[in-house]
DNA sequence: TCAAATAATTGCATTTTGCAAGTACTTTTT
DNA sequence: AAAAAGTACTTGCAAAATGCAATTATTTGA
């Protein structure tokens, strides 16, 4: 995917996450890839917010447009596919844990866990670690 | 603005931020209202992404609705209107600014000053303060 | 060979977006 | 006092994106 200015409204940093990821799906498939273990086609379908499945494939595709998530063939099913983040995927931790921040001190209804706001504030660079020690 | 199953596909902290976020316009306004001293109907619509007249006033509309900015009466005025940050707005400052860092890691053409990157590493929380300082 | 698993694509109705034009109220100018 | 300019929208309509259900294609396992 070329980045130029045919691709991209304005060169501004904040716009150019949003060329990426600025709709109501796509950080819900970083999500379930940085978070829950997710890898592929199936496992982002069966997630709770029903994403379907002409969005999720074009999601998916956009992604891998985009060098966020890289495709490859199972070794176990050649009929199913893995999906992976790149290392500017897995550099989007910080991003994806700041935002579960905001939610935990705003939202009551979030579904963080209740130690995760001190965790971050006394020791956000071994949380960020440890996530991406997860995905390696 | 409820905040309940009706109005929320789940209570992942993640979709929380989208359900509000999730567009690629709301967070170009929290742009510049949070880095370019913006405040009026008038100073968005002149932002160089072009956004138009009925999505810039549904974008304020739901902002307001979902208590991120807060809508007052010019003093000069009466006609004109002034958005501001409530301090749920102000708190996004540390997701705006890891965006930003991740676009001048993964984008060149990104407009960030030169020394953002290193800024931010060595004093992340002076630059928070700084520009929570610069919206009070 | 046939059923199941996996990953899509297709068609169509609904919703959202984008663009141009028009409206309403206030302030400034004459 | 009337006209022009400033500010903040709303409206109507075409185009694009989304959501849903059904269908297709390929590979795997029995």
């Amino acid at each position: 995917m070329i980045r130029n200015s045919d691709t991209c409204r304005s060169n501004c940093p904040i716009n150019f996450v949003l060329e990426t990821f600025g709709d109501r799906w796509t950080l819900l498939i970083v999500r379930d890839l940085m978070f829950k273990g997710k890898q592929t086609y199936g496992d982002f379908l069966e997630s709770e917010e029903q994403i379907s499945t002409n969005i999720l494939a074009d999601r998916l595709r956009r992604l891998e447009a985009h060098d966020i998530v890289q495709k490859t063939v199972a070794k176990d099913n050649r009929s199913k596919f893995l999906y992976r983040f790149t290392d500017k995927g897995k550099d989007l931790i910080p991003i994806m844990l700041e935002v579960t921040a905001w939610s935990a001190r705003h939202d009551s209804l979030s579904n963080v866990p209740t130690t995760f706001l001190s965790d971050y504030k006394n020791g956000r660079e071994q949380m960020i670690a440890a996530v991406r020690a997860n995905l390696d």
